[in-house]
DNA sequence: CAGTGGTCTAGACCACGGA
DNA sequence: CCGTGGTCTAGACCACTGC
C-alpha cells in the first residue's frame, strides 16, 4: 500500500470517527505534511482520494473543509453500487457474506450483432459467448444479465463458471486483470421473461446498466446489459 | 489553464483525431515528457485526466494503451448527463443552443422534513424554499424537479430565478461557487401529477436522481429529487 | 534483467480568498 | 497583503511486466 493511500485511509478514519466534524477546516497543508511525515505532493494525492469519495471540499486560498457525509450515502444497505468502483455482484456481496447464485437461462456461442462487435472491437464473423442469467442473493432475484464475451479472449468458459462468478474465472484462473468499464444507466420496463425470472409485476420499473468492460491493457472483453429490480440504487459523487 | 490540463487536452485530441488508435501504445512516459516539454509528474497528472475520461488504460511495467472509445459513450445526443460533471440542465443544454424553460408548480417556504434537514445540516425549525417545477427543452417536458434550499444560504430567491436557472442566480448573482454533489440513482414510476406534467403514460418508467449539492466550501445548499423521462441516460466511467 | 509506469521528495513559484 | 491550496520541476527510487 502506497504512502498516500495510507495517509488517505488515516484521514478518512479521522473524519468518520469524528476527530474532524462536518464543516471543520482541516489543518493547513504544510501542517498535514508534518503530521504525517510526507511531502506536499503526497498529501495532495491523499486529499485527491478523499475528495473523490465526497468527504472533503477544497477551496484554494481558503482551506480544506469536511463535508457533512450526507445521509444519502450512509444508507448503503441492500442492493447497491458505487461509481468509481469496478466490481461484479459477487464481489459486491462478498463483504456481507451474502450468498450469490445464478439461474442460467442460456449459455451459447453466437456471432455478435454489429453493435456488440463494434463495442468489442471485433468482426461479426467471429464468435462470442452469449449468456443470459438471473442473479439471486439468498434466493431472491436481483437482476437479469445479458452478457457477450469474445471466446478468443476468454477461452475455456464453461457453465460451471457461469453459474458462479465469471469475473473470478477471468482474474483468478485466466490471470487477466479487469481494468475499467464504460456504463450507460437508464430506467426501463421488464420483458415478459423478466417478469417471470425476477418475480416482479409487469409494470415494475427496472434499472438498466449497459456496459462495456475492459481489461487493464484497454482491450474490451465484455458487453453486457443488466436489468436490476427496483430496489437497486446507484451512488455517484460528482465534482466540478 | 494549467499545464497538465493543456497536455491532457492535446493528448485527447490526438486520440480523438486518430493519431493514436484504439489498442495503440502511447510513447513511454519519458518521451511524452520530452514531446510536451514537461516533467514526469505533470504528464502523470494529464494521464490521470484521460484515464478518468475512459480514454486510456495504464499498465505498470508494460505501457499506456488507447481504449476503443466504446460506441456507448459516443451516442451522447439528446437528454443525457455524465458522472464527474456537476452541471444543471441549463448548462447541459447551453452548448447545444437548446431552449430550456420551466413550469413552476409550487414555490413556497416551509419547514424541512427530518430527512431534508439532516442532509442540509440544519434544524427542522428553520426554513427552506420548496420548489416544484417541470423542466422543458424546446417545449418538451424532460423532468420534474423537487428542490429544497435553506433560505439562509440562498437569500433573495424569487420566482423569476426559479423560472430560469437557479444555479445561475447562485453563482453569478450571489457569487457562490457550487462544488460537488452526492447522488443516488433509481428507477421509479410516475405519480399522477407527473403523468400530466411530463405527458407520459402512467406506466412509463422514470429515472430518479436524488442529490445533495454542496458549495465549494463543503456547505450543503440543496436537496433535490429529479424524475427524468425515460429517454434520459446517465454515463459513468468506472475504474478499479 | 531490462523496460516501463508509479511514488516520493524538497523547494520554488503561482493563484486565489479574505480582511 | 498575507494565508492557503495548487502547480511544477529534476531526479531518485520502487514495483511490475515480460522476455
Amino acid at each position: 500500500m502506497s504512502k498516500y493511500a495510507k495517509v488517505a485511509a488515516a484521514l478518512q478514519s479521522e473524519i468518520e470517527q469524528g476527530t474532524y466534524e462536518p464543516g471543520d477546516k482541516l489543518p493547513i497543508t504544510p501542517d498535514l505534511c508534518k503530521l504525517y511525515g510526507v511531502s506536499n505532493t503526497t498529501i495532495k494525492k491523499a486529499l485527491d482520494e478523499l475528495e473523490q469519495l465526497g468527504l472533503i471540499a477544497r477551496r484554494r486560498g481558503s482551506g480544506i473543509y469536511v463535508k457533512s457525509a450526507s445521509s444519502l450515502l450512509k444508507g448503503q444497505q441492500g442492493s447497491s453500487a458505487t461509481s468509481g468502483q469496478m466490481t461484479g455482484l459477487t464481489a459486491e456481496f462478498a463483504r456481507t457474506k451474502t450468498t450469490v447464485t445464478s439461474d442460467v437461462h442460456e449459455f451459447t456461442i453466437v456471432h455478435p450483432s454489429q453493435e456488440v462487435a463494434d463495442s468489442l472491437d471485433m468482426s461479426t464473423q467471429e464468435f462470442v459467448y452469449y449468456i443470459c442469467r438471473t442473479r439471486l442473493t439468498e434466493g431472491k432475484p436481483r437482476n437479469v444479465e445479458y452478457t457477450y464475451m469474445p471466446i478468443s479472449l476468454i477461452p475455456g468458459l464453461v457453465e460451471e463458471h457461469v453459474r458462479g462468478s465469471i469475473y473470478h474465472y477471468i482474474e483468478d484462473e485466466l490471470g487477466l486483470k479487469i481494468g475499467s468499464a464504460h456504463r450507460v444507466l437508464r430506467a426501463v420496463l421488464p420483458t415478459e421473461d423478466e417478469v417471470a425470472w425476477l418475480k416482479v409485476e409487469s409494470g415494475a420499473p427496472l434499472f438498466e446498466v449497459r456496459q462495456v468492460a475492459y481489461l487493464d491493457d484497454g482491450v474490451p472483453f465484455e458487453y453486457s446489459t443488466v436489468h436490476h429490480t427496483s430496489d437497486y440504487e446507484f451512488y455517484v459523487v460528482s465534482t466540478h
